[in-house]
Order: C-alpha cells, then sequence, then structure tokens
DNA sequence: CGTGAAGTTGATGCTTCTCAAGCGAAGTGG
DNA sequence: CCACTTCGCTTGAGAAGCATCAACTTCACG
C-alpha cells in the first residue's frame, strides 16, 4: 500500500465524479486531508461489518461492492469504475454495510468520514448533487431487486452483460471491459458460475457474444436487450 | 379526493418525519403550496412512467411502493405510514421509476417538484439529513436484493413478516399492524400467493404465528429471526 | 341465501441448483 | 524443459425447490 501524490485540484477524476461540485477552497481541504492509497486486484477494501472510518474515491481502477449472505454467498450490488465515490453507504452507519474489493490494481482517494461530514456540511450543492446521485443509486437497486426476483436465470445473465459494459465500456466498442471469473458474473446476476457458464455458451451459439480469452465481446447489443426485457431501461 | 386544511406547523407527522429539519420560515413556505388529498383504500397515489410532478408525504394512513415487471407481477420495495415522505425516488427523474398505492383510507399531503427543490436548496440541515435517509434506503434495498437472489422462499417469508411489523407495529404488540392479502405478502417477500399460503400455515403448526381474522399475530419473534437467517439486522 | 373474491391445499412439471467428472491453461519445482 | 499440481471453466446427470394449475373451501357482502 505505498502512497502516492495526487492534488484534488489537478485530479483527472474529479471532473466526472460527484466532487466536481466540491468549492474551491473545500478542494484544497480535501486535498490535504486525503490519503491515496495502492490495491493489488482482487484486495479486499471494505470489510462488512467493520468499523466505518471513512469513504473512498476510485482514482483509477476498477471495483466491486458485494453484500454476503449466509454460506458466505455474495451478491454483488455494484461495480465502480476511475472516478467513481466507493463507501457512501457508510454515511449514516457506524459498521459498513458491504464489502468491497477492486477488479484490478487501482489506486483509491480515502478520507476520514469526519472531514468529509465537515466538506457536505459547508457545500450544499455538493449535498445536493449527492443527494440526486443516491436518488439514482435507489432506482438502480430496486431494479435489482425486481429482477432478481423475477427473471428467469437467461434474462438475469442477459442483463448483467449489459450491466457490466454499461459501466466499464459505455461506449461503441464490444468488449465488456472488464475480466471477471465466472464466479463474479454469477454474483452480479444471481445465480450459479455453472448456469453462467451455460448462458455464455447458449449466448455464443446464438451469435450474440463471442468468447475471446478472458474477455467477453457483445456482438449483437440489441437482441441481449430484448433478452434482458426491462421494462424500462 | 376532498381536500382538508392541515397546517404544517401544527402537523403531527412533521415530528417524525424528515421535514422536523426544515427551518421555521420554511415550513410555512411549505404550508401554503402543499395540497391535503383523501384516498381510498387501494388507490393509486404513483403511475410508473408517467411524469413526475411532486412528492408526498403521509399525513395518515398506510402505502406500498412497488415496481412492476414483466407480466404485470409487482415487486414491492416499501412498505410506508404516516410520517414517511413518499416519491423521493422521483426527485433526479424525469418519470416515475415506481408505482405506490395506499393500503388503507389515507390522507397524503403533495408537494410539487419545484417547490420541493426549492426548500431543499435553501435548507442544507434539510438536504443532508434526507441525504442519510437515502444513504439508510439504499442499504435495505441492497438488503433487499441479496435476499430475493439467495434466500429460500421459507426464510423470505419470514423475513418478510419481521419486515411488515417492524414498519407497522414495531412495538411489543403481536399484530404485523397492517392487513395485506396474500398477495401482497408474495409481492414482498417474492414468491406466489400459493406459496405464502402454505408457509404461513407451516409456521401456524410451528406455533411461531397465529392467524386471527385478516391480522396475523406473531408468537415467537426470535424463531422467526432465526429462520429469515440475516446475517446483520 | 347466493354470488364472487380471496384463501387453502394437493398434484404435476419445469427451472435451476448441486454434484461430479473431465478439460485446459497457468504456475511450480525438480 | 518437462512432469506435476492447481485452479478456473465446461458439461452432463440427478435432485430439489418452487411455480403453476386446478379443485375446493371460506369469507364478505348484497
Amino acid at each position: 500500500m505505498k502512497k502516492i501524490s495526487v492534488n484534488c485540484r489537478d485530479c483527472e477524476s474529479k471532473d466526472c465524479s460527484v466532487m466536481r461540485y466540491c468549492d474551491e477552497k473545500w478542494l484544497e481541504f480535501l486535498n490535504q486531508r486525503k490519503k491515496v492509497m495502492s490495491y493489488k486486484k482482487g484486495q479486499q477494501i471494505i470489510y462488512e461489518r467493520t468499523t466505518v472510518d471513512g469513504i473512498f474515491f476510485i482514482l483509477s481502477g476498477k471495483a466491486k461492492v458485494y453484500k454476503t449472505g449466509v454460506g458466505g454467498k455474495q451478491q454483488i450490488v455494484r461495480l465502480a469504475k476511475s472516478g467513481d465515490i466507493l463507501g457512501h453507504r457508510g454515511l449514516n452507519k457506524m459498521y459498513w454495510p458491504i464489502s468491497a474489493s477492486t477488479l484490478e490494481d487501482s489506486y483509491l482517494c480515502f478520507i476520514e468520514k469526519n472531514d468529509f461530514e465537515t466538506i457536505l456540511k459547508n457545500n450544499s450543492t455538493l449535498t445536493y448533487q449527492l443527494l440526486l446521485f443516491f436518488a439514482d443509486e435507489l432506482v438502480l437497486s430496486e431494479e435489482i431487486a425486481r429482477d432478481l426476483a423475477q427473471s428467469s436465470v437467461r434474462e438475469k445473465m442477459a442483463a448483467a452483460l449489459l450491466k457490466i459494459k454499461n459501466v466499464f465500456s459505455p461506449g461503441s466498442g464490444k468488449s465488456v471491459g472488464v475480466q471477471l471469473s465466472r464466479q463474479e458474473i454469477a454474483d452480479i446476476a444471481g445465480t450459479t458460475k455453472e448456469q453462467v457458464s451455460k448462458n455464455l455458451a447458449d449466448f455464443k451459439k446464438e451469435k450474440l457474444i463471442q468468447l475471446s480469452g478472458k474477455d467477453i465481446l457483445i456482438h449483437d447489443i440489441e437482441r441481449l436487450k430484448v433478452i434482458a426485457n426491462h421494462p424500462c431501461s
């Protein structure tokens, strides 16, 4: 966990994150208080049910946020990329309600809870924008809940692939933009790794996707959307 | 939908809702702008995918918030009682991501979106508290998602009963505090009305609950918690 | 009472999980 | 450099859980 030095004023991630709504002089405060930390791929960032100490921003890299159920089964509730805030679920909590770990080597910005709350209380625009962000997150989470409850494995698999690509490679490229294990895809879709294998094989036969090494290429995004069958979105 | 008159300053619901953080003078603004409306049991309040016009507070009564899936299947994502805010999911949205309807005859307070946004922008404490409320809601929603994905029907039924009681009758009384149809319980637990019947019958045989007319009485809340098997909470 | 809606219960079949065997790629040590 | 191990992935068979369907009962309400 070596530290590197980045000034918040020059931080590239800032522009696309919610922190772009932060006042100049409080950005300097953030700059002095933050710590930049390096994480290896697969390293755990947040441990469920331990004390909430602060929040993170992803400077570079990728991460998954998940809840652990009985038997250690994981349900991934969010995928995060550079610029994204991480750990905002702990704002009103003593203990972390979720776990998080990296999907790649990453640099994270850490800021202590008290410091972040100070910034929030002095930046009403930032607070308001963060509120709107939370509203969006809530809507997304409830979409996940409905789909997990009502959709077939095939539908959930299609939705999972679209969701992954949407976060990590939203452009016109075919790659989903990240390397995930079958188990991790299962933890997103809410099924088992065996079902992931079978459904990926099916999609491949139907020429909807292509499996290229560890990567997944999406060939027919429109038909995947039809399969995913989202009433909205 | 007859209108009744209630002054925000004297509103009993205010004390337990997030609006207690609202500044006095803006409470008067709210008072002039709000509309109080009467709803019959089962009446729909919010129609999914229609234009967001404002938000509601429950003055008296009870409501359910749900998402509609393919085939009209409903997933209840929240239960609300008097004092609760309703429709905050629409804050950052053009169209409602959810539906809502009453579970009893209710009085609701309506305030237009622009007016509420004005209040938020002038009440940083309220905004901050609402932010914390959203953080809690998000954590709850993600617990729902994990449970829907990983739990058996029996576990989800136990969890659903605890959740219902927790909202509508959090005290030491045995009643769950609300009359729901089997279908509605199924829409909370993420199963079918037949499974609800069967599992309620099982719970009754095991002396965990008692069915008294339309009400459900919980006799052994501790064992229900064990069955629900929540890692936390 | 009579009618319709809601709830109960049992039989059936499908979906999906689990388990197990086989495979290939990557890493390790001799 | 090559056996050997390990790990993740694939594929199939079997079993279990759950939804669906249907018949029946109960309840509410005129």
